[in-house]
DNA sequence: TATTGTTATACTCTATAACTATA
DNA sequence: TATAGTTATAGAGTATAACAATA
């Protein structure tokens, strides 16, 4: 079917804007968002992606570096180097896995985790100061469809 | 204000998920998608950061290097090399400006004109085909928050 | 033998700095 | 002198291929 508003086989009227589609706003929007994100972290002590990471294993607990991998749609060797900045830079612990002698448990480290609390305080982050700059409206509308955006960046 | 539901300031109640707040979310989702976009574009024929430039001239008409380096948020030097592969692969016209020798007026070609509606007729993007998958209630959350994320894109 | 993770290596994207040409 | 664009170079992020350890 269409994909956010008409497909060519729609009908006799695509509009007036013929490649001025979601599908092309919503890539451009998603990348120019994506560059900003990392850019805009480069001066702080973690990378875009090493945030996510970080702040996934804060959210949903303890994981192994595949489970991360897979959730972040990231191949596992570079889920390794991402993880082993995490831990050398004291954010993350490793701690055995009770069942299973090649995996480890990635969990937040006490230091990583008075770094998060630090962080939500400070609002240093690129994309929290920017969502306040937003409308209230906006914001509501971007917080409605982000079940739908994980929804997208998760499927196979 | 609030970033997309409670920050630590808003009551005695931060609820039951800390840093499973809608920036970390926001933040995952986007970097989530901005890498397959780029992973799964790599077997077509432009990058996805190609296709959005690429996108743009088609949308917005001809545009000068150093417009579409603003809009899509990135320095004139890597617009330039954007731009000289497009060029190069006979997707993208460069004339002369009319009132200034510097500048270039960048349009797409007739052979990029026909690359367009071969690609949306195929729908091999992986964008779109992935946004054919979820549900019309999905799709109309997302269309409808474009707007917003695009603002949130281009916010100084 | 299959799976998890790591090491080694290479490629793409994008940036900064220095330069050229035109205004 | 200021601006638009390009060339040269470097760094970050991520991938594939080959390997080690455990199941």
């Amino acid at each position: 079917m269409a994909a956010l508003q008409g497909s060519p086989s729609d009908g006799p009227d695509p509009g007036p804007d013929p490649e001025g589609d979601g599908v092309g706003r919503l890539r451009t929007a998603v990348l120019v968002l994506g560059r900003r994100l990392r850019h805009q972290a480069s001066g702080d002590a973690l990378s875009a992606t090493e945030m996510a990471v970080f702040g996934r294993v804060h959210r949903d607990g303890p994981l192994t570096p595949g489970q991360l991998a897979r959730a972040e749609h990231v191949q596992p060797p570079s889920m390794t180097r991402i993880v082993e900045r995490l831990v050398s830079g004291g954010y993350l612990e490793r701690n055995p896995h009770p069942d299973d002698g090649r995996q480890h448990l990635l969990s937040v480290s006490e230091v990583g985790a008075k770094f998060i609390e630090e962080t939500r305080f400070r609002r240093t982050q690129w994309l929290a100061a920017h969502l306040d700059q937003l409308s209230e409206s906006d914001r509501s509308t971007i917080h409605a469809a982000l079940p739908a955006l994980q929804r997208l960046a998760d499927l196979p």
